[in-house]
DNA sequence: GATGAATGAGTCTTCATTCAT
DNA sequence: GATGAATGAAGACTCATTCAT
């Protein structure tokens, strides 16, 4: 699932992402069944042996289209963590859950079928390590800020923030503002910690 | 993807009953694409001609696994509903997300590759049924109980809970008593509605 | 290929009757491979069990249809034949063509399947057989009323009248006297004999 | 059922070419239903996969070799009819017979089944707009030589010809020049049109 | 006798991958 | 390096036939 050779040209270079958009238009418009070999290699406009020259198995393709992704989404993350430092919380946390909030909304079709295929190949690893990093740097935020159980909380929020932006894509919401507001309630409700039982009026 | 025969005999019943539930054991332990009309007919204990007799499509056989699951979860669910009509909101909501939480975290496995099998299978609207059927019952609790914008309310709950029970499925969690502690905090956390910037001092 | 068993009683009858009709009606209004056991016994109105008590194979049942059919164009035949004794040539001639127009005009589709599956059958010696009466009777006639070379002379003219007849039923004819007139002018026309190359005026 | 893949290669060309002519030497001494691709493939001395690169199911091979055939024999008729023009009425007749004789009795058992495939493709457009072809080059020559109702006669004599033809072909015989000494009588008598009933005297 | 559930050999077809040119 | 022809294992599905009830 390696790339078999390091593109050292730029000519190979090119060839190798057009083969991995190539996969991610067809995962785009179809669904992981019709991702063959010979489809992605005609999409991107290469002979099917070429595209072997790149990629020893077609989940080398996959994998690579998934790495691309995560990779993306670990720099929105690292960077809007960065510039959190020097924020409030509460623009700290904005820009964390609207880095999430742009990775997934676009190319929703897209980010649908990848969590999928991450799941068959093995790349369980590579998922864990991307949620551990978002995670961490939750936690680190939670840290700065004195908020309680950070660890337990960081997680519980990143999963449920990762609940409603995918009911929104599977929704079809495009509206990031909205969709954003609603994910700050959720988020600083549930910061408010264990509830009593009266809050409901 | 319609069943091709009904039947008739008890025997015949049985065999059906075999066949979706051998589907559903392949699916615990491999992936979809593992998924395959032999295999399931081999485990299943029946020969491929029988297992043709009463699905026309392989596609069948899932979608009458997925239907299985999508009675339990629906029948959980509205009983859990009905129950909570004479409880406080708090138990009430507890009742609720006990039963989502006991529904997905039997067979985790299964209910995580059942997930995507639903979003490729032509089920999304038998899926959102069942989604506005849950999101329903929410709603009718919360217009019990006076929340404000019961609908986006409800449906953002619905989400959030789901994102975290995957969360933990994923993570091999298996404590549902402290899941729920947490679902708890976050679904009142979340009803707390819009809050101030400050609290997180 | 025998029926398995001879029908003693007249339910029994019955049933291989509609069982061999419902045959007739899938090749009818489909093709030979639509043609299956479950199939004819369904429309037949029988279970398969039932079917296999008469027939041993599918292909006894194919083999008793076109048995039918044979049977009816040979009586058809006969009974012309034996009227003609007593007719003009004229007469005896128009009588054994329209014998054949009437049976294979009624349910052509049908009658044009039989003929493949004939071929593929191992029927050929029937087929021959029936052929070598329908000469035979036409052979009499010729001898009886002085043709010469009656022999040849029969065979060609039974060849280019099954053309003719086919080609009308393929062209989806159905005026039996228009066929029936162009048939006579064939068929006196080649009786004239040896033609002279100037005959085309 | 249209060709999948056009071979760009002499040696793609020569298995496209293998694999319908091991069709036809399949149904020459077997039954259309022994007809099945791994079949083909074997006799092509070809992989079932690359019978799948150049037809994309098995009914495309049929109809393959269904217009490999057409197509000789329409271009046999075009070349007898051509030279007809500048020959006597009995010459040109004579060379269009020829050319429907050697036609159907080269590989008699090929034609024979191809007549049924024929039947069973979606092919009867192209089956019917041969055979207007050779009606239609038939009806000029009468037109030429002033033979009345040349249509009707025309499609007639076509009809009767194959008729005899088929039947030469099912009886095995392989003389051509007495089966067109035969066809010849056949077609001049039918062209000396209505005859009285008092000739066979 | 009848029923219909069960069987499994046999077919079609796809697609990841290799390799000759 | 690139091309695309070729490969064949694998999987979906059919249907003639058997047999327990």
């Amino acid at each position: 699932m390696k790339p078999r050779k390091q593109p050292r040209q730029a000519r190979a270079a090119a060839t190798v992402d057009a083969i991995v958009e190539a996969a991610a238009r067809i995962l785009e418009r179809g669904s992981l069944d019709q991702v063959n070999t010979n489809a992605i290699a005609k999409r991107a406009g290469v002979s099917i042996g070429s595209l072997y020259q790149y990629f020893s198995t077609k989940e080398g393709i996959l994998a690579a289209l998934i790495r691309r992704e995560h990779m993306q989404l670990r720099e929105n993350i690292i960077e809007a963590a960065e510039a959190g430092r020097d924020q409030s919380f509460e623009e700290a946390t904005e820009a964390l859950l609207g880095a999430a909030v742009a990775h997934k909304l676009d190319r929703p079709r897209l980010h649908r079928a990848l969590e999928y295929a991450e799941a068959v190949l093995p790349l369980d690893a590579e998922a864990h390590e991307l949620n551990a990093l978002i995670v961490g740097r939750v936690v680190e935020l939670f840290v700065i800020h004195g908020i309680d159980e950070p660890k337990e909380t960081a997680r519980d929020v990143v999963a449920l923030a990762k609940g409603m932006i995918d009911a929104a894509r599977t929704a079809g919401e495009t509206d990031h503002a909205d969709l954003q507001r609603r994910l700050k309630r959720a988020v600083f409700g549930y910061l408010r910690g264990p509830v009593s039982p009266t809050i409901a009026r």
